[in-house]
Order: C-alpha cells, then sequence, then structure tokens
DNA sequence: ATGTAC
C-alpha cells in the first residue's frame, strides 16, 4: 500500500508540507491551489474542501494561490482554514471567504497567578465565571446597549468598552487592529441585525466557543515568551467567541445582495456559494462596511467579557488587578477579510486578503504590531478543542511570503455534530476529562459531546505543520484546567 | 457559527 490516498494523486508535492493543486485540476481556475498539510493530515483530507480550494482558485483577480491551512476543512463556498487575498483593482469581496461568525476570534490573558493557585477551587471559579458570561445559543447580557450605543460599538469597537468602563487602554493596544477595523458603513446593517445585536454584546455563544483557564506547561522560545509577559507553570485566561447574532445576519443579509451581484456583474462561479462583486462595486463595500461593523462588535464582545472575568477573578482571589497581573496578551481575528499590501512579484499592491478559520501573522517591525512585540512578531492565538492544548506562535517573514501574513487557526473539525452527539455521551466525556484533570461547566451535556476531543484533529499536529513551514513559530503551549462551554 | 427551518 503506498501512504499515498486518492486526493494526492491530481497534487503536486512541492515540499513536505506543501501540495500544490494544479491550474488543471479544474476548468476555470485562474492560479494553482496550494494545501499546507503534513502528509497524515493529507490523507485525511475530505474531497470536498479540496474542490472548494479550486473552486476558490477560479474567482476573478485572486493572487498567487488559494490556499488551506492544516485545519482545513468544508466550509460554505470557501474552506474553513482558507486564505485567498483578491486584487483591490481586479478582484472580489465574497462573505464566504469570511464565514457566518465574522470575527470569530480568540484572546489571550496573562496572569500572576500559578497553577496550584487555581487547582483547589476550580469547580467554584468556573461556576462563577459561568454566571458572569451568558452563554448559550440565544443568550442575553446584562449589558444593553440602545442604538446610538450600537453605532458607536460598530464603528469605534474595543475603545468603547474601554471608553465606558469595560477595561484599559492597553487592551487597546493589544489587540489586532487595535480593536477597531475602519470603514464601518451602519447603515449597511439592517434593522433585523441590529435587534439580535443588541443585546448580545457581552454573550460567549455556543458551539465551539469557550472561557478556559490555563497554565502554561512547555516554553518553546524564551525571548519571545518574555516579550508576551509569558513563563511556565502560569495560569492563563482565554476566550473564544465572536459577533453572534449581529455578525450572523449582516452575513445573511448581504449574501443575497451579492448572490444577485454575482449575476449582475456576469462572474461565473463554480459554486453559488461562492457569491461576490467586484472589489468597488456597492454591492461589494457595502458588505464590506457591514462586515467591519460585525468585526468592530466581536471585538467589543471579547473586551467586555474579559472585563467580567478579571473582576470574578479579583473577587474570587481577594486581589485586585496590579497583583493579579491579568493582562491582554493578545486578540486575535480568525474570520475576516481586510485590505492589505503584500509584496507579489517584486511588487506592493493591495489586496483584500479574506481570513476564514485562519490567524494574521505578520512578521516582526510590522507597523500593525504592538510596540511591545516590534522585535518578535504579532501573536499567534491558535486555541486547542476542548480537552486539548492551545499554542502561542509568532508571525514571520516567511508568512508574508508564503501565505499573506497567515497560519492556521485551530484544530479543525473531523466528525460531525451529529456523529460526535450519536457517538459520544457528553456525561462520560466530562468524566474522562476529569480524571485527566479538566473540569468543564457547560450549559448542557449534549454540548460537551459535540465537542469531545475526539471529533477534532490534533492541535499539535496542526500547529507543527505551520510550525515547520515557518508561516508561524511556537511560543508556548498552554494546558487546560477548566472550561466553560455555551 | 446561528432566535440550529421564512
Amino acid at each position: 500500500m503506498s501512504e499515498d490516498n486518492d486526493i494526492s494523486i491530481n497534487l503536486n508535492k512541492i515540499n513536505d508540507n506543501t501540495w500544490e493543486v494544479p491550474r488543471g485540476y479544474k476548468p476555470g481556475m485562474r492560479v494553482p491551489g496550494r494545501l499546507f498539510l503534513s502528509p497524515p493530515l493529507l490523507n485525511i483530507l475530505e474531497q470536498g474542501t479540496l474542490d472548494q480550494v479550486a473552486n476558490v482558485a477560479a474567482l476573478p483577480g485572486i493572487q498567487k494561490y488559494s490556499m488551506a491551512m492544516p485545519d482545513a476543512h468544508l466550509g460554505y463556498g470557501f474552506p474553513i482554514g482558507g486564505v485567498a487575498a483578491f486584487d483591490r483593482e481586479e478582484g472580489v469581496i465574497s462573505p464566504g471567504g469570511v464565514g457566518f461568525d465574522i470575527n470569530c476570534g480568540v484572546r489571550l490573558i496573562r496572569s500572576n497567578l500559578k497553577e496550584s493557585d487555581v487547582r483547589p477551587g476550580i469547580t467554584d471559579l468556573l461556576e462563577r465565571l459561568f454566571h458572569a458570561v451568558p452563554s448559550g445559543v440565544g443568550s442575553k447580557s446584562r449589558l444593553r446597549v440602545n442604538d446610538d450605543q450600537l453605532d458607536d460599538v460598530f464603528i469605534h469597537g474595543s475603545r468603547w468598552a474601554v471608553e465606558n468602563g469595560y477595561g484599559v487602554p492597553n487592551d487597546v493596544e493589544r489587540c489586532e487592529s487595535q480593536g477597531m477595523m475602519e470603514g464601518a458603513l451602519v447603515k449597511q446593517v439592517s434593522t433585523r441585525a441590529r435587534q439580535r445585536g443588541r443585546p448580545q454584546l457581552g454573550t460567549l455563544g455556543s458551539g465551539n466557543h469557550f472561557l478556559e483557564i490555563q497554565y502554561v506547561d512547555e516554553i518553546y522560545d524564551t525571548k519571545a515568551a518574555d516579550a508576551f509577559g509569558l513563563h511556565e507553570g502560569q495560569i492563563t485566561f482565554m476566550i473564544h467567541c465572536g459577533s453572534r447574532g449581529a455578525g450572523h445576519q449582516i452575513c445573511t443579509d448581504h449574501l443575497r445582495t451579492l448572490t444577485q451581484a454575482a449575476e449582475k456583474y456576469k462572474i461565473d462561479l463554480p459554486d453559488k456559494q461562492l457569491a461576490c462583486a467586484p472589489t468597488d462595486s456597492s454591492e461589494a463595500q457595502n458588505y464590506f462596511g457591514a462586515m467591519v461593523c460585525a468585526a468592530n462588535y466581536a471585538w467589543t464582545n471579547r473586551q467586555v467579557i474579559m472585563h467580567w472575568a478579571r473582576e470574578v477573578f479579583q473577587d474570587f482571589f481577594r486581589q485586585d488587578m496590579d497583583e493579579l497581573g491579568m493582562d491582554l496578551v493578545y486578540d486575535v481575528a480568525h474570520n475576516v477579510a481586510k485590505l492589505e499590501t503584500h509584496k507579489i512579484d517584486g511588487k506592493k499592491r493591495e489586496v483584500y486578503v479574506h481570513r476564514k478559520g485562519a490567524t494574521r501573522a505578520f512578521p516582526p517591525e510590522h507597523s500593525d504590531v504592538p510596540a511591545a512585540y516590534k522585535k518578535v512578531g504579532q501573536p499567534v492565538l491558535i486555541p486547542g478543542s476542548m480537552g486539548t492544548a492551545s499554542y502561542v506562535l509568532h508571525g514571520t517573514h516567511d508568512a508574508m511570503d508564503i501565505s499573506f501574513g497567515s497560519a492556521c487557526h485551530g484544530a479543525g473539525r473531523v466528525m460531525s455534530r451529529a456523529h460526535a452527539k450519536h457517538e459520544f455521551r457528553g456525561e462520560q466525556i466530562q468524566k474522562d476529562l476529569s480524571k485527566m484533570g479538566i473540569s468543564v461547566r457547560a450549559t448542557q451535556p449534549a454540548l460537551i459531546a459535540e465537542e469531545a476531543p475526539g471529533v477534532y484533529k490534533s492541535s499539535s499536529d496542526v500547529v507543527d505543520v505551520v510550525h515547520n513551514l515557518g508561516i508561524a513559530r511556537k511560543v508556548a503551549r498552554l494546558m487546560p484546567i477548566g472550561v466553560v462551554k455555551g
């Protein structure tokens, strides 16, 4: 038996972790595809995901390659774990390249606490966090914003939260894009999206979203870890969530207009789910402006959640913020499109980089890396699945050459939710995790089954691919102690 | 991911 599966027969091996999907793979491909996968991960890649990479390569103005990260799996139109850059003048913007949960992302907070400070009271601490941060589908916040405040959130992002008492100015500095993208078009957010967004600011949501108490169990790069304020044995806190119903509704609304626009502008789509329009069209720009509103909402959401989590820790440990040292390390988006400048064939060009289930991984000295991290590069935060390690990496110059400054975003699902519910029982998974020293507090056991460690690829395998490729380099590994699931 | 089907 060859180690190659059927999939690899049609691919060209570039190196141990890079496979090219040739232009001849499917009619209409304007550029090749690139899959960043180790041979074992290639073996479990779904045919449908490969086809989606090829479909994206057929969209107008795509630059260099249609890419898939090692955690790639089937998504709406574009694969989750997909990266595609479209020329500002000749390209397109597509909601499918961003996803329904606009600016789903991850935030990491450091602390001065040790593992031994947290273990004894972990159940009580999780219970308090569970009640401080509303979670689950359709959950409502204890923070209520009016329409004017919602506009402020859409336009100013997490700065709004800090100015209204939910955090400190340093939080904004330690955030991708300072927690605020320019170009919000509040008029492009529908009444329904507003109605869904108003009561949900400061809520976790459901699915793979979580709050997690972790400890640093391995440091790979001492210099970078020092810059990020991380050391072995230290407690960290991670928040994974997005733009809730607001982002979902914005995506739904604009998918409709961009489906019509694709016909109007006579764009030949290999898949209707790739609805898009030329970058300078009103349809594309209106979507982009609404997407910015959702992205800014998501950063504000994570900021408010972090504030409430800090309050819980202060109360629980009877320490003030200075003693606790719960500084924001960084916050990354992993579902967003951005207008960025990249060097292509030796020339600087402006491109709309769509990252869907992919993390930005900017290098040392880049202008959008916080001053404190300038020498090491942007922190890249990769959450593990429930009960498995999360990783902190840093961005690199190689990422700018290879992947438009992008890396993977997580572990990547390998089993459907329905299948997982059939395969696992939540109570049993919870017991198994408990034996491993991981406590879980969730809204219902079924959700624990859907998120069981066995339904995801190994986060360490995925991270090793990006590390070995050099598009992000490992800094630290974080192991979970307690998890709150929506 | 999602008022898990307008």
